[in-house]
DNA sequence: TATTTTATGCAACTTAGTCGCAAAGGAGAT
DNA sequence: ATCTCCTTTGCGACTAAGTTGCATAAAATA
């Protein structure tokens, strides 16, 4: 694991540091996007959060980590995989990767979100 | 104008006070969605902002109004049409309306947000 | 008009994220 | 190893969009 994170560091040209190891390690277990309280919770060794904010804004600008804002007000993140979205119950506040495909968006897209009420809390 | 607002409010069945009809007259001539603060500039009597938002929950859960975050953690607003999504841009932070399909999506969609940058950024 | 309910304004509060600054860590030069 | 310079980290103070409690005002009901 430690020598997938180093590649990973060294893909998108960003030091290696024991606080950005700590975050990526995290993200790449990660099944669902996570927001900093959920991430700290799963880290190892605690860590501030200028900190954490610091590095994922770095992690961003690079490309390796894409954020959007949940139905909380918080942000989410995961690593930057093949552009997808997410859907966001208002009512269970679960968050749901999907596969949708939108045809031609002019301009490059980073990330999509739909909020709405999600099929189970429907019925 | 006056008419048509009052309608509307029946149509929702939501109690006309001025305080609305201030909120919603501003959306109505609105060709863009718009936060707080430019809603604010827009009306003719100033407006708290506690009686703002406790009246936007309350179009909002009517669903007479579709909020969404833009780029810089604010709110913003129109009032509810046809669902569509729109595209923000993290580098000029327009935000653009446009008109896209997504094909069948399971639940019921309130708001599509992409964020990237928009075609005139990228050039 | 008197009573009850709802809407508004003000000010204090909450909280995710930011910023300034000093200390710690790391890479290179001597 | 030691010195120097630059980057990263942690701490604490700060910011600001939105929320909440409470007193007053307005509107509905009797
Ligand atoms: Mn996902
Ligand atoms: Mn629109
Ligand atoms: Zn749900
Ligand atoms: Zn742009």
């Amino acid at each position: 694991m430690n020598e997938q994170i180093k590649a990973l560091c060294c893909e998108y040209d960003i030091k290696f540091t024991t606080a950005r190891f700590s975050i990526l390690m995290v993200l790449k277990k990660a099944s669902q996007p996570m927001n900093y309280e959920q991430i700290k919770e799963k880290m190892d060794s605690a860590m501030d959060k200028a900190t954490f904010y610091r590095n994922i804004a770095l992690f961003e600008e690079a490309g390796m980590v894409h954020k959007f804002e949940g139905d909380d007000r918080k942000w989410y993140f995961e690593l930057s995989g093949k552009t997808h979205a997410h859907f966001i119950c208002e009512q269970c506040h679960r968050i749901i990767c999907m596969d949708v495909d939108f045809g031609e968006v002019e301009g490059e897209v980073k990330s999509i979100v739909l909020k709405g009420i999600c099929k189970a809390c429907q019925s």
